[in-house]
DNA sequence: TTTATTTGACCTTG
DNA sequence: CAAGGTCAAATAAA
């Protein structure tokens, strides 16, 4: 991937993302280095988990780049608010009153048209509550057509601060078993992923595979719990029946165990927008092998995930 | 006092 | 028109 193979023409901000992606190219092929060499992992554990971390942001960077670049069909600075599309154009506050909110959001039909038909969703159906790395702000619930269960609606905490789109439905499927579909809507655009903390285990002698546990800051930190898991304090008495108490050390840590073999999971995945996706999988994909991800919750279920409804038209790769 | 959640109204979509 | 998604005032929690 050379610079030189790209047209002059390209705008400073493709150009940016372009250097974004080789940069992580780079720092992927020392993760490659370091794989192969276990020994190398447990003796320089921080410098394996900062070049995760680095990797990762250059994602979401270039994927912020080529989204704002490609959401109005040219390229502009993100930070142009005149490109902000309708449906954010508007701030709380805005209106005082029920008609005046009325008058404006009827003319605002075409922003929520298009919100509507082409955002992408990944859906994943989770034994329990899944801590994506992000904070959620409840803004809704809604009872749905044949189900027993309200159906939840969040935002992205950051929404507001820094315009952040991403929103998920958290709903509790009607089983034997206790069950949520999450659907994520959306990729996050803003910078305040609580990174997890990432512990990679020597594999064992008799399975080739390299264990990493991902642990998030909730359980580093005390006391935030809270904001790391908005999406868990529902309410009993409309929405989820109670669960009982979660344990919250099982519920936010996820093992994922590097397999040789098949790629059918990754490849299933990865024309994703990477920040859309959940975390489950987005901190997966660092590692050049695909993982079963395995959900340590108190219930031991495995969890599965699926993409729907595809959109690469904003991710020309 | 500040921040998050609840909930009914409003709006879009099919 | 029904169903689902979002807004924002009211309310609760921290």
């Amino acid at each position: 991937m050379e610079s030189s193979s790209w047209p002059e023409s390209l705008p400073s901000n493709w150009i940016k993302a372009i250097q974004e992606l080789k940069d992580g190219h780079i720092l992927t092929d020392k993760l490659r280095e370091v794989h192969g060499r276990p020994e190398k992992i447990e003796s320089d554990l921080e410098a394996v988990n900062n070049v995760v971390i680095q990797i990762l942001g250059m994602f979401d960077s270039t994927l912020s780049i080529l989204r704002s670049s490609s959401l109005n069909g040219s390229h502009h600075n993100p930070n142009d608010m005149r490109f902000i599309n309708h449906w954010d154009a508007k701030k709380p506050g805005d209106f005082g009153e029920r008609t005046k909110r009325t008058t404006t959001r009827l003319n605002t039909k075409i922003g929520w048209k298009k919100k509507r038909t082409n955002i992408s969703t990944v859906t994943q159906i989770t034994s329990s509550f899944i801590d994506d790395g992000y904070a959620w702000r409840k803004y809704g619930q809604k009872v749905i057509l044949n189900s027993k269960y309200q159906r939840n609606y969040y935002r992205c905490s950051y929404k507001l601060e820094q315009g952040c789109q991403a929103t998920k439905q958290v709903q509790m499927i009607d089983d034997e078993l206790p069950k949520y579909k999450i659907t994520y809507c959306g990729h996050h655009t803003c910078n305040n992923l609580q990174r997890s903390q990432i512990v990679v285990e020597a594999p064992s002698p008799s399975d080739n595979s390299v264990l990493i546990s991902f642990k998030t800051n909730a359980l580093m930190e005390n006391n935030k719990v809270g904001t790391c898991f908005s999406t868990v304090k529902h309410t009993h008495k409309e929405g989820f029946p109670s669960l009982g108490r979660l344990n919250y050390e099982h519920v936010s840590s996820f093992d994922y165990h590097s397999s040789c073999g098949s790629n059918a999971g990754l490849s299933q995945v990865s024309p994703e927008p990477m920040s859309m996706i959940p975390r489950l999988y987005c901190e997966g994909m660092v590692l050049p092998r695909v993982f079963r991800s395995t959900c340590s919750s108190t219930h031991g279920y495995m969890s599965d995930a699926k993409i729907e409804n595809h959109d690469y038209s904003d991710f020309h790769f």
